[in-house]
RNA sequence: GGGGCAGUAGGGUAGCCAGGUUAUCCUCGUGGCUUUGGGAGCCAUGGACCCCAGUUCAAAUCUGGGCUGCCCCA
């Protein structure tokens, strides 16, 4: 039987997007301050596990730090084109209860210039380098765009922020790359399609040599940017002053890269996977992977029977370290279903009466309603064998999705037809870049790298006209961007 | 950056144009009885006019400002 439709995905996007953040509760939007949110406790639980696959990977080789939300005016403003990328959007601290401060207080709107003056203390040999960490904060902006939770916010409140120096360049580029297969490695696991770009040279990262992205596809067709990798080169280093002694026991600058993954990687989770009946979690993230129902008759004598195994089969599944819930409330299983669904929990174990007489249990999938009759004594194997059909059944239809919504084009690509990545020629240039963007009603999203989905592309010829000023081009991603 | 719409119980709403007795309905919470293979039913009960000023005998309703949210365009 099919459920009927809960709430339409489809063309709905903004709508759908801010009630299932609500119905099932992940933020809640009453906060009273513009652009910033609370995290209900499921919403956070799901956070904390996306969290823990970043920070797992990140272990491998970054060491973990927590640097101070406060910047000094001073410091702030230290890098020329660092701060022109900010200044109109920080949040000032400029009063200690009535007393004027003597300097001024900046809330970071990202670590740069609370971390390199520490980098320049830290750094005084080449046997210091490379130094590799990173920190998960809080950030704040002033955003004057229309704020959105989790994707457009004043207080970022996930920001991991990763920071290296290097002994040159060459290892910083070395690290640029390892940063690039880390975050494959990381949206991979949540499922989560991307194209990674090289920006534009006038859309890079303030003070930035060169930044690539992460982006990808909204049900709505816009693209978002899910994660950016900066390579910083000297910079900065000259800026603060980071110096290391080399071998040679001469004084060199440090070579550096930031890179940065924020919230919106939950929005991406949320917002690729869900459908008409809420969320769809990917079961390495899923707060509850498995949901207990029980079918229960109160003229049946005392249910108890029905009860004792469903809980025998929670503790069994939780030993098994898979993330189960028993949901023995008073509710009826039809509310119940409902309520899971929203939720996004990959698996229901429904056990009644008559799979008792069969010493069996259902299966019912959450990614596509699929029913499966199991027998008790095979449920941890069978249910982990599901979930893994489930986390490669959701990125499966995931990247089908958002490989259908890549197109090339040789003609302009039309403002309304832009629903999703379309692949033009434009050259180098900011004048013809913002040209296209205001006349196409798009983003630049820049020239593709790292290219693995589509091996013919790269071979493919890559040249051609600008499709503004007509001269030598390569092929460049753009899309409506959020 | 520009424009539009909105704010009434925890959530969704009616009332506002045309000011006037006890603010409507659904959902929800609580207590109870009954029920349970896809959103149960009955009874009792709880809970609201965003904030600040102005106009007025009288403001949810009119005016101004603020705050917050949503949509569209750039």
């Amino acid at each position: 039987m099919q459920p009927k439709t809960v709430l339409q995905k489809e063309n709905n996007f903004s709508v759908w997007y801010n009630e299932i953040l609500k119905r099932a509760e992940i933020l809640d939007v009453r906060y009273p301050v513009k652009g910033v949110y609370v995290w209900y406790p499921y919403g956070y639980k799901l956070r904390n596990l996306i969290y823990a696959i970043l920070r797992s990977l990140m272990d491998k080789e970054h060491e973990e730090t927590l640097f101070p939300l406060l910047i000094p005016k001073e410091e702030l403003m230290k890098e020329r084109e660092h701060i022109k990328g900010f200044e109109e959007e920080v949040f000032w601290v400029t009063k200690g209860g009535s007393t004027e401060l003597d300097i001024p207080l900046a809330l970071r709107p990202t670590s740069e210039t609370a971390i390199y003056p520490v980098f320049k203390v830290w750094i005084r040999s080449h046997r210091d380098l490379p130094l590799r960490i990173y920190q998960i904060v809080n950030t704040f902006r002033y955003e004057t765009r229309h704020t959105r939770p989790l994707i457009r916010l004043r207080e970022i409140t996930s920001f991991k922020e990763a920071h290296t120096a290097h002994a040159n360049r060459a290892d910083a580029e070395e690290q640029v790359k390892k940063a690039v297969a880390l975050y494959k490695n990381f949206f991979d696991e949540l499922a989560i399609p991307y194209v990674i770009t090289r920006r534009p040279e006038w859309d890079k990262f303030p003070g930035a040599e060169y930044s690539i992205a992460f982006d990808t596809l909204m049900p709505d067709g816009k693209a978002m940017q899910i994660a950016t990798i900066h390579l910083l080169g000297e910079s900065f280093a000259r800026t603060f002053d980071i110096k290391y002694e080399d071998k040679d026991g001469s004084l060199k600058y440090v070579n550096q890269t930031c890179y940065g993954i924020s919230e919106r990687c939950v929005a991406a989770v949320i917002a690729v996977h869900g459908d008409d009946h809420g969320l769809i979690l990917p079961p390495g993230v899923a707060p509850i992977q498995v949901v207990i129902v029980p079918i229960v008759y109160s003229s049946g004598g005392k249910n108890g029977e029905v009860e004792k195994v469903c809980f025998a089969m929670y503790e069994t599944l939780k030993k098994a370290g898979i993330r189960a819930f028993f949901d023995n409330s008073g509710d009826r299983p039809g509310a119940k279903y409902y309520r899971w669904e929203m939720k996004g929990v990959p698996l229901r174990i429904e056990i009644g009466p008559r799979d008792m007489r069969s010493n069996s249990c259902e299966f019912v999938r959450r990614d596509d309603g699929s029913r499966t009759q199991v027998p008790l004594a095979d449920v941890v194997s069978a249910v982990k064998r599901t979930l893994n059909e489930i986390q490669s059944c959701i990125a499966k239809r995931a990247k089908e999705t958002f490989f259908a919504n890549i197109y090339k084009s040789e003609e302009e690509p039309s403002t309304k037809a832009a629903h999703g990545i379309v692949s033009i020629f434009l050259c180098k240039s900011e004048r013809c870049g913002r040209e296209a963007e205001e006349r196409f009603g798009i983003s630049v999203l820049g020239e593709a790298i790292y290219e693995d989905e589509d091996e013919n592309a790269r071979s493919r010829k890559n040249e051609g006209k600008c499709m503004i000023c007509s001269r030598k081009a390569k092929r460049v991603y753009v899309a409506r961007a959020y």
